[in-house]
DNA sequence: CGCCGGATTCCG
DNA sequence: GGAATCCGGCGA
């Protein structure tokens, strides 16, 4: 069942760990696509500096993420690429979670060509392992791009994320990637892995 | 208005 | 290890 307004109104990092194991629902192109969450990472606007929010930063591209949480935070990176997050707490404390990796389940076809243009039993064994263990990968099978930013997850028709009842029970812990700029936050130990 | 660099990915 | 590739953020 789609998760509640409520579930996106609590503490970020409970969220971040809560989110392993979820799934995400998505209608692309008249495609049912699913995808579960195995990877994560927190940003909390307030105390953060590797956030795109921190200090109140409060421009066109942030502006999603001091909305409510449930909201879809879209952004481009390297020009090429899309990130995904979720907004979490309540309006104007700017706060989301980054998905950095899912397992597909459900349209893998369709995603195959999202991702590779290819037929997803043509791919090679090193493609289908790297097929979505990133954030911009994950977006490109997701056929999700900027278009989608500002999307309600407690609303909207095309996307949701449900809780299909898994628990994930050993999450690894570590620091978050490539946030080398964000002194003192580079340490925190915020990224979310389920255990293989 | 111009410059700088990134919550990445892929290839050699 | 380095290129691809472009827009957001910020200072002038």
């Amino acid at each position: 069942m789609r998760l509640s307004r409520e579930f996106y109104y609590r503490d970020t990092l409970q969220i971040a760990k809560d989110l392993l194991g979820k799934t995400i629902i998505r209608y692309h192109k008249q495609q049912l696509l699913k995808a579960i969450i195995v990877e994560t990472e927190a940003y909390i606007g307030k105390i953060d500096k590797a956030c795109h929010a921190y200090g109140g930063r409060r421009t066109n591209r942030t502006e999603v993420m001091f909305g409510k949480g449930g909201l879809l935070y879209v952004y481009q990176i390297y020009g090429m690429h899309f990130c995904m997050n979720v907004v979490t707490e309540e309006e104007e404390n700017p706060s989301a979670v980054l998905i950095r990796g899912v397992h597909p389940i459900e349209g893998i076809e369709s995603m195959a060509q999202l991702r590779y243009g290819q037929s997803y039993d043509e791919l090679t064994s090193y493609k289908i392992k790297n097929f979505s263990n990133g954030p911009g990968k994950l977006c490109r099978a997701l056929g999700i791009d900027k278009r989608d930013n500002g999307i309600d997850l407690c609303e909207s028709k095309m996307m949701y994320i449900s809780d299909t009842g898994f628990q994930a029970k050993d999450i690894h812990v570590s620091k978050r990637v490539n946030i080398d700029y964000a002194e003192e936050a580079k340490d925190f130990l915020w990224r979310f892995q389920i255990k293989p």
